[in-house]
DNA sequence: ATTATCTGTACGTGCTACTTACAAATCACG
DNA sequence: CGTGATTTGTAAGTAGCACGTACAGATAAT
């Protein structure tokens, strides 16, 4: 039988994935609760913050979302006030966001929780098993 | 700036397991799609072809899913004709699920395609490399 | 025998993702 | 300059997955 008890399935890479993405996700959902917020709404904020006027497009290659899946997130941000839409220069259908005053403040609070949040991720791992996992992780994706 | 060109975003570990995931998922829906089968699915008639007369409350805890997650896979499962139960022997009250013929058959399919899947999914990686993404990955939802 | 627990069942909600379609603005080319 | 191609924003529909909750039947515990 194979280390996980789920015996040869246990040699399939993507479910190992998959779990750990489980495991992940149900923390963040439970240590993060209060914030009524998702990951993907987190990381949009947070992303909006760091790059005020960014686009629907570039939130959307930048997490690897689809368009109207960042639609429907962003949607729901706007309608809670804690994102906006501008206008912005340069060019003329680019519409830009930038968090309100309550988005800054609840990203604040998000970052203390997701501080908690990663502590507990990181916690599994040495210092250095962190990097190497990030890097290998990256791999995938990147 | 970090380095994947998410800024302080990068750092965040759970954000990357989340990519992976999301890369994995995408490759397997491509690569798998003439197979009419979801991961999920896919583990659950693995599964059932290892261990027949598994119950549903295995299931779901093997593959760390919700009980009622796990009926409706199961359920759709059954739907097609890939999945029967029996009321199985000692317990009364437990029933068992076992692969009909085209569930064996589908399954063989499925594990074919995987194996491309899974071929993409390593290609990122040394031998060596693999082993470690999957240690370290078991300690997160071990 | 009465509770308590476990298992299977069923329903509803929410998040995420995809497809497809359409409108408006801009850009590129003739 | 104007027509078509591209980009961007918008919208609606479908699907998978997870969770909570509630309920019924069987078994187990006291």
């Amino acid at each position: 039988m194979g280390d996980g008890g789920r015996g040869p399935l246990d040699d399939i890479l993507g479910l190992r994935i998959r779990l750990a993405h489980g495991a992940v996700q149900r923390h963040f959902a439970e240590h993060c609760a209060h914030l009524g917020l998702t990951q993907k709404q987190v990381s949009v904020l947070w992303l909006a913050h760091d790059a005020p006027g960014i686009a629907q497009t570039d939130l959307a290659r930048t997490l690897q979302m689809d368009r109207a899946t960042t639609m429907a997130i962003v949607h729901a941000l706007e309608k809670r006030g804690l994102l906006e839409r501008e206008r912005a220069g340069a060019d003329a259908r680019r519409i830009g966001f930038h968090l309100t005053q309550d988005g800054e403040q609840l990203l604040r609070a998000a970052k203390a929780a997701i501080d908690g949040h990663e502590a507990w991720l990181r916690a599994h791992f040495t210092a250095r098993e962190v990097q190497t996992l990030a890097r290998l992780l990256e791999r995938i994706y990147g």
